[in-house]
This record gives C-alpha cells, structure tokens and sequence, in this order.
RNA sequence: GGGCCAUUAGCUCAAUAGGUAGAGCAACGGACUCUUAAUCCGUGGGUUGCAGGUUCGAGUCCUGCAUGGCCCA
C-alpha cells in the first residue's frame, strides 16, 4: 500500500470515529518565533507543521514549525493519557498540528514545548521530502514551492528577507513624503523602456492591451498632476529570454521626485540599497558567486565614457563613431545581429566589456542621447543625459535620470525611435501621443528612478538565479496542465 | 534558437562490460519516558520521464519527444 493510500485509511477512519482531520480554527494560537522568546513555564498555543517524529514508547518528541521558526514539542503518555495513542495512530509527519502547553528546557537543554493538548489540523495525505537531504530538484522546488518552504530552512528564510526587504524601502519612501500608487498594468502602448511586451485582448472594448513593460510613463503624468514624489512598487512583464537574471515578470520599483535631478536620485539610490542592507541582516560585505561585495556610500562614480577606459581599457575616441565602435566588436570577436547603429555597438561594448567589471556598487553617469530617449539633454553637452545606471556584482541594478520635460524634444526622440522599429529594430521606446501631450501642460524639474528588486534581493541573499527569490518564477507548464 | 548534462521507490542517490533494479531516510508491524539524522528487530514498496528502435536480453546502446539545469546566441 502506497503512503498516500495509508493516509487516506487514517483520513477516513478519523472521519468514520466522528473527528475531523481538518480542525477548527484555533485562534490562541501566537507564532513559533515569538514562543522561542518565552521563558520555562510560560504556556502558549502553537499551529505548525510536524516535520519530525522521534517516538521512544510512552515519550514523543518532535519538531513543529511555521514560517517563523522551529521548536521542539513533547508529547507524554502519563500527561495525555488516550490522546498518546491518538497520537501514535493518527499522526504523521507533514501533519499541521494545533498544540499547547508549556515551555521547558530538556536535559540536553532543548527548549521544548510539553503538549497538554493537541488537535489534528490538517491532515498531510502526501510523504514529505525526507527532511535529511532535502528537497534538491530545482524543478519541484519551483513548481511546488510550498514543499521547498516546509523543507528548506535556507528558502524559507531567503524569501523573508526579501518580503523584509521590499518592507524597507516601502518604509522610507513612506516616511520620506513619498505617496504610494498603482498605475495601469494593462496598457494600450506598452512604452516607458525597450522590451518586448505580451499582449492581450479586452472583448468588450475590442482592442489588443500589453502587459507593461514599465510604469514610467504614467508615473510621470501625475508629476504633471502635482503628485511631486510618488512612487510604485510592481510586477513589470518583457516578453524575453528566461535566465539566471531574467524572469519575464520581475518586480521594480519607480519613484519620481519633484523638485529632484539625477543627482537626488543617486543619494535616494544610496539610501534605498543601505535600507535593504541593513533590513537583510547583511553586513556592508557580502559575498555573491565568488565575488565580495562592499556596500559603502558614496558608491562609486563614473561616467559612461571613462567607464571604457577604466574597465575595459578603450579610449573612447575610438569607439565614438558606429564605424569605428562596429570595428572594434569584431577585432574583439562579438557579432552585430540587430540593425549596425552607433546606439546598439556602443551597448554591445558596454555589455560586453565594462558591465562585468562593475562588481562593487557603481553609478555609471551620463549616458549617450541615443540610449536614453527619455532623459534629459545636458546643458552643457547636449548628445548626453543626465542619467545614471546602478550596477552590482555586474547586474543592471537601477536605471534614473533627470526627466525629459520638453514636449517636442520627447517628440522628436520617440519619432527617433518608431524611425528605428522602420528599420528593423525590435526593441524600442514606443510613441506615446498621450503622455508628450501630458508634458505640453508642463512636467516640472524631475528625477525619477526605477529599481529591480529582484536582483538586489539576489546579492543580499547570495541567490545564483532570480528563480530562487522569486516565490513562483515562470515555468513552462506540463502538458497536463495546458489549456491551450 | 544551438550545444552539453540530468530525469531510477515518496525524498536523496547507487546499479561492473548490455544479463531479470538496490541502499539510506520515509512508510508498515513490534520494543522503548529526554530524543533531536533517536536506537533496535521485522515487512512491504518500481510503467527506470514518454514513444519507438537495435538485441536472445536495454536503467545501460540508437532515434524522436517532454521537463529542468548549465553554457552560448
């Protein structure tokens, strides 16, 4: 007989004796973690899930855990009288038990919980992982998370911190004046960055709608609308390649500041990744795949152009032409693939050579026009922006500038850019109509900053993939569980 | 999209050279009132990811497919 089968007996003999396996709610119930700080002799109401049973006669000890912690229970055949035998006949591993009783240390010196009363919660009808060597398949513990919380300490402490995380940026920006709001997911022109959207279709209105690739746009319209430091944290969702830092639906955060410059948002930027350091229990170094990263402010600070010549050894005088740029991606082995534009060779490069270089936290600034076609000229070198990019242990952290207020300069750089998707590229900033008609009424001085959450949660975790901080990554259905 | 690797009991893994699939944990029965990978005695458990092929014989070799991982584009 199979163990689910065996727990199916158990199930339906309960049921058959007039006891529900899955037990009322039981509402005195404090948290595992909480317990722990009690002293011998304080009593407390547990809910958890046994995750081992070592049974000796008429003496059971056992672990029972919740997303706060673990803590060891007693069950004792003179205390419990027939409830032991319940007990022993009903009670498995996986089971979510309600508990009560009082604290003492064993003579190990366990801190341990003596049941005086339990109750069957929820029955467990499938075996565990078997806790020893854990749950190892990347595969199951993605597809069913829940059996990789219950398991794996390490997980389950890793999503905490990143719930803890995004509670402390969401923090400071609430008690730095910052209103908290919800733009459009569904958008009828998925702009604001370069990527690829998913579509969808609204039947009633009978339009095609895409999934946003960013909140950009419509944050800044209420700039427009006098909402001067505003901020969203959410699902964005490109239509790409799944790899160790990509997931189609990632999570960001944007905030926008007015009055503010891409110079507030490098120090907001500086504030917001301490907060995370800090909250994530972290110290200011920390080691992710082989490398050590410090956290110490002021990050570094270089521009786009020098950032060649100090981490990948090019003068910039020989790559500022797309002849010249195109000629050093072959001498150094990359192919052009898209449209051969200055734009995409001097990406290419930056890829390529600079950004895994970028290890420690680094704010490259000033970025070509042709990269940022939402930004801000600047005054004294118009073919730059004001804008920056955050880079740690060589992942694209975070993306700011100073915001572009001229309408008919952000005309002419979207036409720009709907000139490029002509001629084939397919990836660009898409024409918006609507929001160059928001910047008409007038967008203040802003810096606006947009933030991957995932990624930092990443390095201050040590996660490898982003599928690892992610509770539920995007998986490529089983056939069975297709509805095409 | 291309390459490599993996897929065997509920979990973690073995299986010589192609010769009828094993272990630990979990489960089941029993002993045991301070264990914590509890211990001791005993028992059962497999569509070897799926579909074909080669062979007297396939977990093992070949082809295709599926899912995942890593690398590349």
């Amino acid at each position: 007989m199979e163990e689910r089968e065996v727990r199916l007996a158990k199930l339906h003999e309960l049921r058959a004796s007039g006891i529900d396996p899955y037990g009322a709610v039981a509402k005195d119930v404090v948290a595992i973690g909480e317990a722990r700080r009690g002293n011998d002799g304080d009593r407390f109401s547990l809910q958890g899930r046994l995750t081992t049973i070592r049974q000796h006669g008429g003496l059971t000890f056992a672990d029972l855990k919740d997303f706060t912690g673990r803590i060891q229970i007693s069950f004792r055949r003179d205390v419990l009288g027939e409830r032991y035998e319940f007990l022993t006949k009903f009670v498995d591993v996986g089971d979510v038990l309600y508990v009560k009783g009082s604290l003492y240390h064993t003579r190990r010196g366990e801190l341990t919980l003596d049941v005086e009363e339990f109750r069957l919660q929820s029955k467990c009808l499938r075996p565990l992982p078997e806790k020893w060597h854990g749950l190892k398949d990347p595969e199951v513990k993605y597809r069913q998370r829940y059996l990789d919380l219950i398991i794996d300490d390490d997980s389950r402490e890793r999503f905490g911190k990143r719930a803890r995380i995004i509670q402390s940026i969401r923090e400071l920006l609430w008690s730095r004046g910052f209103l908290e709001v919800e733009t459009p997911i569904l958008q009828p022109i998925p702009s604001g960055a370069s990527a690829r959207p998913f579509v969808t279709h609204h039947n009633a209105l009978d339009i095609d709608l895409y999934l946003r690739i960013a909140p950009e746009l419509y944050l800044k319209r209420l700039v427009v609308g006098g909402v001067a430091k505003v901020f969203e944290i959410g699902k964005n969702f490109r239509n790409e390649g799944i790899d160790q830092n990509h997931n189609p639906e990632f999570t960001m955060m944007e905030l926008y500041q007015s009055p503010g410059d891409y110079e507030d948002m490098m120090r907001i930027t500086e504030d917001v990744i301490m907060a995370a350091v800090e909250s994530a229990g972290v110290g200011e170094q920390v080691e992710f795949k082989g490398m050590t990263i410090t956290f110490a402010r002021p990050f570094h600070r270089v521009t786009f152009k020098d950032a060649f010549m100090e981490f990948a050894g090019l003068r910039w005088e020989d790559i500022d032409t797309a002849e010249k740029a195109l000629q050093v991606l072959q001498e150094k082995g990359f192919e052009m693939t898209k449209t051969k534009t200055w734009a995409n060779a001097i990406q290419k490069l930056f890829d390529e050579l600079v950004q895994p270089n970028l290890i420690n936290p680094t704010f490259v600034l000033d970025y070509p026009v042709e990269l940022s076609p939402l930004a801000k000229r600047k005054q004294e070198d118009p073919g730059f922006v004001y804008r920056f990019e955050l880079f740690i242990a060589g992942m694209e952290m975070a993306n700011a500038f100073s915001e572009l207020q001229d309408p008919f300069d952000q005309k002419e750089r979207f036409e720009e850019q709907m000139r490029l998707k002509q001629a084939g590229e397919e990836e660009v900033t898409l024409m918006d109509e609507d929001y160059v008609t928001a910047l008409e009424y007038g967008l203040p001085p802003t810096g606006g900053l947009g933030l991957g959450i995932d990624r930092l949660v990443m390095v201050l975790t040590g996660a490898e993939s982003i599928k690892d901080v992610i509770w539920f990554p995007t998986l490529r259905p089983k056939a069975s569980d297709r509805i095409d």
